[in-house]
DNA sequence: AGCACGCCGACT
DNA sequence: GTCGGCGTGCTC
C-alpha cells in the first residue's frame, strides 16, 4: 500500500467462512465514506460491495488491492440501515457480506457505476419534472380535475372513532413497539394510515410490511389512494428486476414517502424513516425460509429500537411471542375490541365429525347438517365459501387388492392424484407421471383415490348443488398470470354462490358478505409435533370468521347473523371453545401456559441445526459430531441440545434431511453458543462424507 | 458462493 | 490420447 493510500474495509457476498473476516480490506487513493457501494477485485471477479466501517487492521502478510470503483451517483447507505445490517447477520450467524448484498436489489448488485450514474440522473429527472408539474397544476388550481395526474386527487381521511383516534395518539406517543391487537373489521387500517399521515406531514417515510402482496390488494389500494401525492412505491419478490431497482432507489434517495412491501423490504434504505407498520404480524410469511432466515417482523422492531421510531405491530390474532413481550411491558399493547360499522361476529357451528357415520363421510366432504345450511344459505341468495386446506384430487392414490400406494420414490411422501390431467404429481420434488391404468405392484385394475383435495370437493359440492355456480381457488386453479383476480373479482360480482379454496382464499381477501363459511379438516394438525398448530389453527379460524362477518350498513334488513361452521373430531379441544367465544386473550393464556411447562417459546429462544445429507445415517453422524462439539464448548452453559430426528417429510428428491433443536430459556445464552459453535461446524463439514449442506434457523417457526 | 486446480473414468 | 466428473482450497 502506497503510504497515500487510505485503507478501505469493505463487505462482499462470501459465505460465512473460517478463514475469513467479515470485512475485506483494499485500498484507494482517496477515503471512502462508509456506506458508499463499490466495486473490488475478488479472486477472478470483480463484484459488488459495500464500503463499511473500518475494523482493527490484521496482519496477514498480503498485499492488499485496490478498490476498482466507487459509485460516487449513489448516496451512501446510512449507519442505520448497516447496524439493521449486522445486527441481522450476528443474530442469523451469516456473514456480514451476504445480507448486506441480500438487502439489496439484485440488479444494483450487476449494474456498473456508469449504469448506476445514469439511473440516478433518469430518476433525478424524473422527479423534477413531476414537481414542475405539480406546482404548475397547483399553480393553475387544476388539480383534482379529470386532467390533473391521478397522483394529486388523494382521497380524503375519514372521522376516526375514539378508539382509533387513541390508537393512533397512543402509537405515535409511545416511539417503541406497539402491539396493536384488533379485531377483523375493527378499522385498524384507517389507524396505520393515520399513523403514517401524521409522520407524513413531520417529512418523515413510513414502511409498511405485509406477509404478501398479491394477498392485500385492498391494502395496496388503500395506500395509494391516501397517499398517491406523497410518493408510494412497492418492494417485493415479483416485481421484475428492473422495477425492483427502480422502487428501491426512490426509497433510498426519499422520492418515495410510503414503501409497501413483503419481507425484503424491512431492508430497504429509507433515510428519513419514522415509522415502520407490521400488518398481520403473526403471519409465518414474515420469516424468512431459506437463506439467512431471517424474521421480518423481529428486525422491524430492532429497526425501530435503532432508529427510534415507533414501530405498529398489527394482528387479531398476536404471534405469541408479541402478546408476550406486551405482557412483559415491553410492547405497548392497544386494543381495538370494537367492529365499526356493527357488523356482528358470525354465529359458530362445530361439526362432531366422530358423530357422522363413516360412509356417509367418505360419500361427503360436508356433512348433512353442514350441507343443509349451505343449501339455505344458498336459497337466501348469499354466498359460502368452504375451506380445505389440500388441494389436488385426492392426497394418494391405493390398490385395493394389494398395499401400493401413490409413493414418490424420491421423496417419503405421497404422489398426490390431479384429477383434471389425471396426473399424479409429487408436492415436494415435482415428479409428475400420468396415473397408471393398473395397479404397479400387483397389476390389480381396481386403484382408487384415498382421502380428499379441493378438486374432488369441488366435484362433490358440484354433485350435491345441482345448478350451483362453484368456483375453486387454490395454487392449481390460479396458476396463470391474472387468473387469481379474475376469479376473486367473479366472487366480488356475485357471479359465483360457493367458493371452494385453500389457506390462500382465507388470508387477505375480504369477502364482507359471505353468510356462511365453512372449514372442513381444519384440525388435521392439532395433535401433530409441530407446537404452533393451535395458534395458527385459531388465526385461519379467526380469518375465516372474518369473512363470514357481514357488513351491516349493507345488510341492514336482515337481522340473522352469518355462520362459521367447523368439522372436527376434536370439538373440546380449547382453540374451538376461544372461536366460539371469540376470545384470543382466554386461548393465548391456556396456550402460554402450555409452552411454559413444555419450555418452549416465548419462554425459550430455540435454534435449529439441519443437515442434509445422500443417506440419514451421515446427517445423524454429523448432527450428533456437531452437538458432541457443541457439549465441548464452555458456552453450552444453559444451553440444551436435543438428539437428531428426521424432518416431517424426511427425504425429497433423494436428499435426507434431519435437524437438531438448540434450546435455552436465555436468548442471549443460545446466541453466545451458535457464535462460538460456528467455527467447530465449519470444522466438521469435511470429514462427513456425503454431507451436502447444513444450516441453521435461529427462532424457527416449524420443529 | 464462485472459480480455480487436480486427479481418475468413457469417448468424439 | 482428451473431455469432464466433483473433492479441496482460496478469495483482502
Amino acid at each position: 500500500m502506497e503510504p497515500a493510500d487510505h485503507r478501505v474495509d469493505v463487505a462482499v457476498e462470501l459465505p460465512k467462512h473460517g478463514g475469513l473476516a467479515d470485512l475485506l480490506s483494499y485500498t484507494h487513493p482517496a477515503a471512502v465514506e462508509p456506506g458508499r457501494l463499490v466495486q473490488v477485485p475478488l479472486g477472478k471477479r470483480l463484484v459488488r460491495a459495500v464500503a463499511w466501517d473500518a475494523s482493527p487492521p490484521e496482519p496477514h502478510g498480503m498485499a492488499l488491492r485496490a478498490v476498482a470503483s466507487v459509485a460516487q451517483s449513489v448516496p451512501p447507505l446510512s449507519p442505520a440501515w448497516r447496524r439493521l445490517v449486522a445486527f441481522a447477520a450476528a443474530y442469523y450467524q451469516r456473514s456480514l457480506g451476504e445480507l448486506a448484498l441480500s438487502a439489496l436489489p439484485p440488479r444494483l448488485r450487476q449494474l456498473d457505476d456508469t449504469q448506476l450514474a445514469r439511473l440516478t440522473t433518469k430518476l433525478a429527472a424524473a422527479r423534477a419534472a413531476s414537481a414542475t408539474k405539480a406546482a404548475a397544476s397547483a399553480a393553475t388550481g387544476t388539480t383534482n380535475t379529470a386532467d390533473a395526474p391521478p397522483e394529486f386527487q388523494a382521497e380524503a381521511s375519514p372521522t376516526l372513532t375514539s378508539e382509533q383516534h387513541h390508537a393512533v395518539q397512543a402509537i405515535l406517543a409511545h416511539g417503541g413497539a406497539t402491539l396493536l391487537f384488533g379485531a377483523t373489521g375493527s378499522g385498524k387500517t384507517e389507524v396505520y394510515l393515520q399513523a403514517a399521515q401524521a409522520v407524513l406531514d413531520r417529512g418523515r417515510q413510513v414502511l409498511v410490511l405485509v406477509p404478501e402482496i398479491n394477498l392485500t390488494p385492498q391494502l395496496e389500494s388503500r395506500l395509494a389512494a391516501r397517499f398517491a401525492a406523497h410518493g408510494l412505491t412497492t418492494l417485493h419478490s415479483a416485481l421484475t428486476p428492473a422495477q425492483r431497482l427502480k422502487h428501491w432507489m426512490a426509497a433510498h434517495l426519499g422520492h418515495a414517502r410510503v414503501v409497501l412491501g413483503t419481507r425484503l423490504a424491512v431492508f430497504a434504505s429509507m433515510p428519513e424513516l419514522g415509522l415502520i407498520v407490521v400488518d398481520e404480524e403473526h403471519d409465518p410469511s414474515f420469516k424468512q425460509q431459506e437463506g439467512a432466515r431471517y424474521s421480518a417482523r423481529d428486525l422491524a422492531v430492532y429497526r425501530g429500537q435503532s432508529e427510534s421510531l415507533p414501530v405498529v405491530l398489527g394482528s387479531a390474532t398476536p404471534s405469541l411471542e408479541s402478546w408476550r413481550r406486551a405482557q412483559e411491558g415491553r410492547y405497548q399493547r392497544v386494543d381495538m375490541p370494537e367492529r365499526v360499522g356493527g357488523a356482528r361476529w358470525p354465529k359458530v357451528r362445530l361439526l362432531d365429525m366422530n358423530k357422522i357415520p363413516r360412509e356417509v363421510q367418505r360419500q361427503h366432504a360436508l356433512a348433512p347438517p353442514l350441507m343443509d345450511a349451505l343449501r339455505a344459505c344458498r336459497a337466501r341468495g348469499e354466498q359460502s365459501l368452504v375451506l380445505l386446506n389440500r388441494r389436488g384430487y385426492a392426497p394418494v392414490l391405493h390398490c385395493k387388492s394389494c398395499a401400493w400406494k401413490s409413493d414418490c420414490p424420491h421423496c417419503s411422501a405421497w404422489r398426490v392424484f390431479h384429477k383434471i390431467d389425471r396426473s399424479l404429481r409429487c408436492h415436494h420434488c415435482g415428479l409428475a407421471t400420468r396415473v397408471p391404468k393398473a395397479c404397479p405392484s400387483c397389476g390389480d385394475m381396481d386403484i382408487e383415490p384415498m382421502g380428499r383435495g379441493t378438486q374432488k370437493l369441488e366435484e362433490q359440492l358440484t354433485l350435491a348443488l345441482p345448478g350451483a355456480r362453484i368456483k375453486r381457488i387454490d395454487a392449481d386453479s390460479v396458476r396463470g398470470k391474472g387468473a387469481l383476480e379474475s376469479s376473486l373479482s367473479a366472487v366480488h360480482e356475485g357471479d359465483v354462490d360457493v367458493l371452494v379454496g385453500t389457506q390462500m382464499v382465507a388470508k387477505g381477501h375480504d369477502f364482507r358478505r359471505m353468510g356462511l363459511v365453512a372449514v372442513i379438516d381444519a384440525d388435521g394438525s392439532l395433535f401433530t409435533s409441530d407446537f404452533r398448530a393451535p395458534e395458527r389453527l385459531f388465526a385461519l379460524l379467526m380469518q375465516a370468521a372474518g369473512r363470514a362477518g357481514r357488513d351491516a350498513t349493507l345488510d341492514a334488513a336482515r337481522d340473522e347473523a352469518s355462520e362459521l361452521w367447523v368439522q372436527t373430531w376434536h370439538p373440546t379441544h380449547p382453540v374451538f371453545e376461544a372461536l366460539k367465544a371469540h376470545d384470543f386473550e382466554a386461548f393465548a393464556a391456556t396456550q402460554l401456559a402450555q409452552r411454559q411447562l413444555a419450555g418452549l417459546p416465548p419462554w425459550t429462544s430455540l435454534a435449529l441445526l439441519r443437515a442434509d445429507a445422500k443417506s440419514a445415517d451421515v446427517a445423524e453422524a454429523f448432527l450428533q459430531a456437531a452437538s458432541q462439539a457443541a457439549l465441548g464448548l464452555p458456552e453450552c452453559e444453559g444451553v440444551t441440545i436435543y438428539p437428531a430426528v428426521p424432518l416431517h417429510v424426511s427425504k425429497v428428491a433423494d436428499v435426507e434431511r434431519m435437524q437438531m433443536l438448540v434450546e435455552s430459556p436465555s436468548r442471549i445464552a443460545l446466541q453466545r453458543l451458535l457464535a462460538a459453535w460456528h467455527a467447530p461446524l465449519q470444522a466438521l463439514r469435511g470429514q462427513h462424507k456425503g454431507l451436502l449442506r447444513f444450516a441453521l434457523d435461529v427462532d424457527p417457526l416449524q420443529i
